[in-house]
RNA sequence: CGGGGCAUGGCGCAGUCUGGUAGCGCAUCUGCUUUGGGAGCAGAGGGUCGGGGGUUCGAAUCCCUCUGCCCCGACCA
């Protein structure tokens, strides 16, 4: 029997990887389930982290010119019905309210009493909504380009549901922009997209790829989407963020229009753009390991675990004060544009069980701190991007001095090893036998978790609706995005057709 | 929504086929001993077995039904 060194999550990612990232999140305290069918509970360690993200993306946006504001959570039905398109792409998946009031029944049990003249659905998205407030607020020219971004909730009834990934109920940022020029408009939806590929790869150190839809992955109701995508660890493709630019299609259906320079009534053109809570399981498929979570140190709300090592009661007072003067020269330090973020864990736990759970917590460093090291003057220090034995004595003042570029090299180098591995796992095809034997996954037990998929096809295509249909009913294989970034023109191999660039294909979650 | 699995103390599980009023590991609490590292020993507390209904003298165990979770698929951020 080999004997196989313990992790701190099981099973690995080898083992069971959907089962490994449910793992992760319980040990990494993010969040639970609720009692309410596919809804979360977002914890305290999960939501500071999106606390994180907000505040970092809110400043992009502002910086981009947008202001924030508020819209309601309840949609009137006949809204939704406006746009065609919007209607059949998320009627479907819509929670609908339909009585305001709660009454004692007969058998003292609450029973729903006064009925809606008119439905309301929960926002899924607030395109509809937010368009019926742009009509009014969209008169002339000079009230363009109207650019907003709201945080809120949305729902979306979805079938199956999965912890950060796809819940019912999800936490995001929706953008929503009019301008008096289709070109300002596509240049906005652009900007945008941008701002989500910098976010993902300078704060998330995620990887992405920037591209636009297929018309079959369209955003209902949208002339073009973009988007980004990365690849997880289990090699599937995530769609990280989107833009849209909606042509004058929501605007016709709203009503938004405006008086042009010679007096003439246009309507406008509109954006939107979006990117939720599952970035958070984006991050977490993107970096954590068999031990847990790791967190870029740019996101971290903690950015170094001192951990006391109090052998005696009678060391415990020296040993505490020169870990907090540690705590408080590292406060003085910056990770990215922050103070460095630090937690003296004074738990009366084991300090085994402290330093893992820190490790499961996916904190960038850790400082063991026990007498030996402060006779030395030393601090003994763990980094989550390296296994959790390989620690190192390092004088006090040199960590202190170095843990800015300490924590920017570890950022750093989650950023190259994730472009690394989907690197390896991005492969250009050329032959369509070849692209079925890549995305066929090996037999496996019916109904078994899926292996580990095979990751990106770089392969021509003639841009044909029906064939990626057949695709992706024959290997679940979708065009990810056809990227910005354009390959040579060659041969569609499905078909034998010219193919004007390479585009992504992979399995999606 | 189709298929499969699961639901037993805080967590992970056994017990269910062959009905007789609940057990293990971890965690928790106490004590002693240990400890530069996810401790050892001893003891203690904690559940009526997802909800409802039925069969039975008696149900975690059988039957019906509802709910939820997980996995595969379809759908979707």
């Amino acid at each position: 029997m080999s004997s196989k060194p313990r992790t701190a999550i099981s099973p690995t990612r080898e083992e069971n990887y959907a089962e490994w990232y449910q793992q992760v999140i319980r040990a990494a305290d993010l969040a639970e389930t609720s009692a309410v069918r596919g809804c979360m509970v977002i914890k305290p360690w999960g939501y500071s982290l999106w606390e994180n993200m907000q505040r970092v993306l809110d400043d992009m946006f502002k910086a981009t010119g947008h202001q924030n504001a508020y819209f309601p959570l309840f949609i009137p039905l006949s809204f939704l019905q406006k746009e065609a398109a919007h209607v059949e792409g998320f009627a479907k998946e819509c929670a609908v309210v339909t009585h305001h009031r709660l009454e004692a029944g007969p058998d003292g049990a609450l029973v729903p009493s006064g009925e809606l003249e008119e439905p309301l659905i929960v926002r899924p998205t607030s395109e509809t909504i937010i368009g019926d407030a742009f009509a009014r607020w969209v008169q002339s020219y000079r009230d363009l380009p109207l650019l907003i971004n709201q945080w809120a909730n949305v729902v979306r009834w979805e079938m199956r549901t999965r912890m950060f990934l796809r819940t019912a109920e999800f936490l995001w940022q929706e953008g929503h922009t009019a301008h008096a020029t289709r070109e300002e408009a596509l240049e906005e939806t652009r900007r945008m997209l941008d701002v989500y590929a910098t976010f993902a790869e300078q704060w998330m150190a995620m990887p992405v790829i920037k591209g636009e839809k297929t018309a079959g992955e369209r955003f209902p109701g949208a002339d073009q989407t973009f988007c980004i995508e990365s690849m997880m660890q289990d090699r599937k493709a995530l769609q990280a963020g989107t833009s849209h630019f909606l042509g004058q299609n929501f605007a016709r259906a709203s009503g938004i229009q405006f008086l042009d320079r010679n007096g003439e009534h246009q309507y406008a053109w509109t954006t939107s753009w979006g990117c939720s809570t599952r970035l958070i399981g984006a991050l977490l498929m993107t970096h954590s390991d068999d031990d847990g979570f790791v967190l870029p140190p740019k996101l971290a709300s903690v950015h170094v675990a001192i951990i006391p090592i109090i052998r005696s009661e009678q060391d415990r007072v020296r040993v505490l004060e020169y870990c907090h003067g540690v705590a408080r020269e590292l406060r003085a330090q910056r990770c990215g544009d922050r103070p460095v973020g630090v937690v003296v864990d004074e738990r009366d736990e084991r300090g085994g069980d402290k330093v893992w759970s820190w490790i499961k917590k996916g904190v960038p460093l850790r400082v063991e701190i026990g007498p030996r090291d402060i006779e030395r003057d030393a601090l003994f220090v763990g980094r989550r991007d390296r296994a959790p034995k390989d620690k190192q004595t390092i004088a006090r003042a040199e960590f202190i001095a170095n843990v800015t570029a300490t924590l920017q090299s570890i950022q750093d180098g989650l950023l190259e090893r994730a472009r690394a591995f989907r690197d390896q796992h991005t492969h250009r095809i050329d032959d369509k036998d070849e692209f079925y034997a890549f995305f066929t996954a090996p037999r496996v037990e019916e109904n078994a978790p899926t292996p580990i998929h095979a990751g990106f096809a770089l392969t021509h295509f003639n841009g044909d609706v029906k064939l990626e249909e057949q695709i992706k009913s024959d290997l679940g294989v979708t065009v990810r995005c056809i990227p910005f970034e354009k390959s040579e023109p060659g041969v569609c191999p499905f078909t034998g057709q010219p193919s004007p660039q390479r585009v992504v294909w992979a399995k999606a979650y």
